[in-house]
DNA sequence: TACAATTTTATCTTTTAAGATAAATTTTCT
DNA sequence: AGAAAATTTATCTTAAAAGATAAAATTGTA
């Protein structure tokens, strides 16, 4: 089995559930707010479904996040260097 | 028609073709690297076909990028606190 | 313009996501 | 423990993704 099924799709479906449980809803919540029925979304919440785009932007539309923030770890707290009113370049450890 | 189908899979599309471009491959040989036939990719590219998650990543690995690149408008040059030596907290405007 | 390479479109088959519903299981609360 | 709520699992149906192949259309080049 590939990495996908065995590892990302379950991490991504724990992000999920962590999104929806964080928004106070149920499953029966979400599937209303999302057009996704109660019973796929516990399917993809367990990471036993590959689902479709479609899908996880209205996942990702119903619980208010990015659809970027479901799929990989969020690199929370991320800035632009715009807001750093800098030269827009990143000095790294140069000083 | 949803906006998704409209003008979000159109964009993902683009951004893989401009992915693969950059790459130098035609779409036998990202068929053959992903393991996604031509066809289907030439529909994926065209923002005709709503993919499952396993053929986004199957698509990004093959080119050696992201699958967040993939679906949204880089926010390139993104900067985490850390390599900027602060406190970790963004001060903002605030001096 | 002709030729070649690439891409797009069409058709057909197989696989699987997703909906609906109901039943079973687990969790939560009194 | 018992009842209620929430989640999971199962079954069946429908829709659509994806593969294969071939043909058509586009694009690039000699």
């Amino acid at each position: 089995m590939s990495t996908f099924e065995t590892t990302q799709l379950p991490e991504i479906g724990k992000r999920i559930r962590n999104s929806r449980l964080s928004a106070g809803l149920n499953l029966h919540e979400l599937a209303r707010l999302s057009g996704i029925s109660a019973p796929a979304l516990s399917l993809i919440e367990n990471g036993k479904r590959d689902l479709r785009l479609s899908s996880l932007f209205r996942i990702a539309g119903a619980l208010r996040v990015e659809a970027t923030n479901l799929l990989h770890a969020q690199a929370e707290n991320l800035v632009t260097p715009d807001a750093l009113g800098g030269s827009g370049y990143n000095l790294g450890d140069y000083q």
